[in-house]
DNA sequence: CAACAACTTTACGTTAACGTAAACTTCCCC
DNA sequence: GGGGAAGTTTACGTTAACGTAAAGTTGTTG
């Protein structure tokens, strides 16, 4: 009926196209907390979000603190008023970087387009030369 | 008529909010090649653009090896068909990062909004408890 | 049962991107 | 002419994010 439901860590690491170290250092750090089964990992479907949403972050440059950052802020927390008040700003800035980061790229993709203009006008003029 | 048209590292440092070191760390690397009065670095606007590059590079989590390439793209080199092509190449690989980029931040910002949602449902629970 | 594949721990090594400190020169100001 | 302020070189230090090697434990398969 339902799947699998758990991973090993090598399942994972061939998924993600990560090492198995890259998957203990990123525990290490606290960012994963698998189940053991004896000695060995066994990863839950969340786990497996949770990593994907580190390797997102990495294809934007964050750090794997600001990615635990990031996750922390999806799980809701016992919070208080003034925690969730601190959490509000702390999405605010986000959201800031990541309008910033949508600017970063538009401009150069503009710029991408140009170099490739440039590209095929140097090779037409090779052609026609 | 014309304006100065040339910087001090202090001056750039200060506009771009980094330290001198950086700056000279870039100077190092291959990345920017100021002229010299006596001793001192004179920077001119051509160098002010690529510091600019650079920045940006480091807003979308590029390494300076990549924005180096970046910036050498955008030069015009004395090239030969296959080194056009293999340029080419390399926009499009490009690209094909910026769009998932884009992707990733799309996706992250609705993780937010639902973040924030959350966050405020939670402070209004707590007024109206 | 031997061997191998996949897991484990421990621990030292490596690279990028600067930080930081020390010691020196230049220029300007009062 | 003594002292900042801003520049310089040289060089060792630091942090993040793993890589890599060694040595051991499980499971299963021919």
């Amino acid at each position: 009926m339902s799947k699998k439901q758990t991973y090993s860590i090598g399942e994972l690491a061939r998924e993600f196209d990560v090492t198995t170290r890259t998957i203990r250092f990123y525990e290490d750090q606290g960012l994963v907390t698998p189940q053991r089964r004896g000695q060995t990992r066994v990863y839950t479907p969340a786990d497996r979000v949770t990593l994907k949403l580190i390797l997102r972050g990495k294809r934007l440059g964050f750090s794997l603190a600001e990615s635990r950052e990031l996750i922390r802020m999806y799980q809701p927390q016992g919070d208080n008023r003034s925690q969730l008040l601190a959490l509000q700003g702390k999405i605010h800035q986000r959201r800031a970087q990541l309008e910033q980061q949508l600017r970063d790229i538009q401009v150069m993709q503009r710029e991408l387009d140009d170099a490739e203009q440039r590209c095929l006008d140097a090779l037409h003029d090779l052609e026609t030369q």
